[in-house]
DNA sequence: TCAGAACGGAATTGTACGTTCCCGTATGAT
DNA sequence: ATCATACGGGAACGTACAATTCCGTTCTGA
């Protein structure tokens, strides 16, 4: 770091140490296939500071996947804990993990290298949080019973794949999809308000000049 | 080719002009950033095959990208021409797509080239006839008109961006995930039978170890 | 003032991929 | 039957990119 007005070598590096962490979660999120460059230059430090934490891109790749598992956990168990309203709490869940935004980035990382024992095994933990969210809102009479846990998981993968410019765009266009399919999953049926202003036509045709 | 049971040159030629197109659709609709040679294996001919229709990888995609546009339109029109009921031409029209199976390619590739001046014309055409079937849904009654043309693009590209090993899997789970959309688009809403089985575990979980 | 931790960033190395080239082969005309 | 040639197979070439390593510099703490 060229201008840190900082002072401590440690508490530079702890400050480094966050801000890697960061980029690289943007950075992969955006692109799974990003150079390990890209990261160093998002975080504004050179490659040294990445290498010098993480013997490899794969090293910081399980750090990350791991990472990203655990806040999984931690979301699904926080709509656990909730014991308002079934529904409203079913949606809460949703609602966090699309926020969390942790499913692109585990599930296209997972097959890129050997998943650790501790990924192993929290893995076998969220498959379990999240399936007995799901059996809630089913026995609550909430969520419509012909969709599996397997189907919540794959449509987090259909609202995590767009991708609109803007983080704060994308986020908006990702719940409102998520709304649109909360309609077709909710008992009763029913059309609710829909979030956020529909893509603009620029916001499509801006992807055909890159 | 090594073992053509074939007679005449121009035969064999004409035959792997479709073999290559074929796969080249195939192969780039699985994978976008897939190599050349990739295509090549995958029509059982030589690279040389490929160069001496299409002067670069560019080209080849160009030409992709003008066929998949253009089964787009011709999709969509099918639509159009569709004088039943409002509704299930929507849905028919929906399911067209979904199986022609030409907007991951289309789009994911549309920012790897130079558009040309004829798919710039293709692009605007589609976008025309694509409104015009969701204008007849809205005013027809039968579809939420909170729900824009634009919505129907990304809803498309979610649905797309379902890949699940097996092609003829992939397709089955992509219509069961447009059946559920269907569900909160239709006026009135309602929950119809979903088609085809949820994901299994397994299928989900095989991700985790290539 | 000094040892050394932490960096930045250039140099190194390996690999993957588009494209070109050379050569064998079968075709169709003579 | 023979020959000129289009076609296609696949090795070879050149380049671009990206992971990792290396080295000189700077700043900290004693």
């Amino acid at each position: 770091m060229t201008t840190a007005p900082m002072s401590g070598r440690k508490a530079q590096a702890a400050r480094n140490d966050e801000l890697i962490l960061q980029a690289a979660r943007a950075v992969f999120t955006a692109d799974p296939g990003a150079p390990i460059a890209a990261v160093a230059e998002r975080a504004g430090v050179g490659i040294s500071a990445l290498y010098r934490r993480y013997p490899s891109k794969e090293a910081l790749l399980q750090k990350l996947c791991g990472d990203g598992l655990k806040l999984y956990i931690a979301v699904t168990e926080r709509a656990l804990a909730d014991d308002g309203d079934p529904w409203e709490a079913f949606a809460g869940y949703m609602r966090g993990i699309v926020d969390a935004d942790t499913n692109s980035l585990t599930i296209k990382l997972a097959g890129t290298f050997h998943p650790t024992e501790e990924l192993y095994h929290d893995a076998v933990r969220s498959a379990e949080v999240a399936e007995e969210v799901h059996r809630r809102a089913v026995e609550a009479g909430v969520l419509r019973p012909d969709v599996t846990v397997a189907d919540l998981a794959l449509l987090f993968e259909q609202i995590a794949s767009i991708k609109l410019g803007d983080e704060e765009r994308t986020s908006q266009l990702r719940h409102r999809y998520l709304a649109l399919m909360m309609d077709s999953l909710r008992i009763p049926p029913a059309h609710r308000e829909l979030p956020g202003p529909p893509a603009a036509d620029e916001e499509l045709s801006a992807r055909w000049t890159p």
